[in-house]
DNA sequence: GGGATATTTCGTTCCCGGGCGAAACGTGCA
DNA sequence: TGCACGTTTCGCCCGGGAACGAAATATCCC
């Protein structure tokens, strides 16, 4: 069936724990620049970068330039495919089913996406941001990429979404500070969120409204991924402020 | 979803080439001493045997003990869909899919199967020496794994294929030599197909006419894959002796 | 028991590839 | 233009592991 097929060239290119870590972070199909990879990995920027350019040399990954960024991203489904044919082996067995089940579920309730909300949380803070008009735009244009200011752009991915001066002052008093909004990225950029198919709020505001939420204690970076946990707080808060209805478990 | 995965050890055992082979050369399910392997991957035994063990606590193959042998086979199902996916990226892509299909295509066809005749030709044998009376037997017993004396006998394997007295002068007129079959090996085993789901010849007897096929020039051995190539003379001579029709292609 | 065969262990050699920091590019922003 | 930042290239060090042959071990057959 496969000939000779140069296995272990794809092997290799993945029997490193850096790359691996690489792998792993980009396994949901986003695109994420060099620097951040590397933070991922947990290795210098020059590591990274070899092991980057190896990755795009072996055909797992593509690369695309935006300005002085190269975003990376996994070359196609059947790489997702095999990293998760991989993770599937990977400990002994998936026998820690209830534990990897249980975190599998927590990565879809809630996680950061980069530095902003993403999972059931960020799709269903992004409804309630449009619904209270704090957002108004987004009709139709869908992105298949994802067009966050730190995902790649994809052509066409500026569909409008727009805040509006009511929603200035509603984030205001949720305590986002406008004026120290890091001021060379776009303030509203979205996601496609991977586990909702839906758009989540990244940009700027997104960033800052996570970073918000987290000085609030509503919600709590998970120690080993990018999990998120929601306290008893934070639901109220949730449900107070933005008419979220979030169901534990 | 795969929270820490030590997807790198998986890696590094394929990332060798050696192993890499002994993985290809598992992946249909067989089971394999050693010995064969160490060929398949073209190294020392003792070199093989390093990578074997590896393997084995690394959880991608098992082994069981037959006497003096240790056979190796996959660990699971898992472990055969994880070496398609990597099989399936390994070239730059299935682009050369019409070289690799004709590659395919002739594996199904005819092969060996250790060192006898496997695919469709090693099934119409097989066919052919139940029809003709040369075995009988076989009727219902179906193994899920091999029952070769070349592959991993699991238990009931010994379904009952007898040779018959007219089938001992048929073979004999072949060019078969019946005294001079490898004598500390059952005579007559089976085989379970993978690419036709169904029994071929194994044992000293299905070495041997794989064997005398190769002398008469009937079939020929590919370079760098297990298929056989069937000549001119090959086709005319399956017809006449065993009433096989193959079509060609 | 003795000879043959299958497999593993041991010891040695050798090379690939990962890691880092410093410095060189290249691009964007002021 | 000049500075800042993201990324890559370069040079160096170092460890792991893959290879082989020879010898040890285990099992089978006669």
């Amino acid at each position: 069936m496969h000939g000779d097929a140069d296995i272990a060239a794809i092997g290799a290119l993945v029997a490193d724990r850096g790359r691996a870590r690489i792998l792993l972070a980009l396994g949901d199909g986003r695109a994420l620049p060099a620097t951040v990879l590397a933070d991922e990995a947990g290795v210098a920027a020059s590591t990274a970068s070899a092991h980057l350019s190896r990755l795009v040399k072996g055909g797992l990954l593509t690369v695309e330039r935006q300005g002085r960024h190269r975003y990376f991203r996994l070359a196609g489904p059947e790489v997702g495919e095999l990293i998760e044919s991989l993770a599937r082996i990977s400990p002994p067995a998936p026998v820690r089913s209830l534990k990897q089940g249980s975190k599998a579920h927590a990565v879809r309730f809630a996680r950061t996406c980069y530095d902003h909300l993403a999972g059931m949380l960020g799709t269903k803070l992004m409804d309630a941001l449009l619904e209270r008009n704090v957002l108004t735009g987004g009709d139709g244009v869908f992105d298949p990429g994802c067009g966050g200011a730190d995902r790649l752009a994809a052509p066409g991915f500026d569909v409008d979404y727009r805040l509006t001066p009511a929603g200035v002052r509603d984030l205001e008093a949720f305590g986002i500070d406008f004026d120290s909004l890091a001021p060379r990225r776009p303030v509203v950029r979205y996601c496609v969120d991977w586990s909702e198919q839906r758009h989540h709020l990244a940009g700027s505001l997104g960033a800052a409204i996570a970073e918000r939420m987290i000085e609030l204690g509503w919600v709590r970076r998970a120690e080993r991924s990018r999990a998120l946990h929601v306290s008893d707080s934070g639901y109220v808060g949730l449900r107070e402020q933005f008419g979220i209805e979030l169901s534990p478990r």
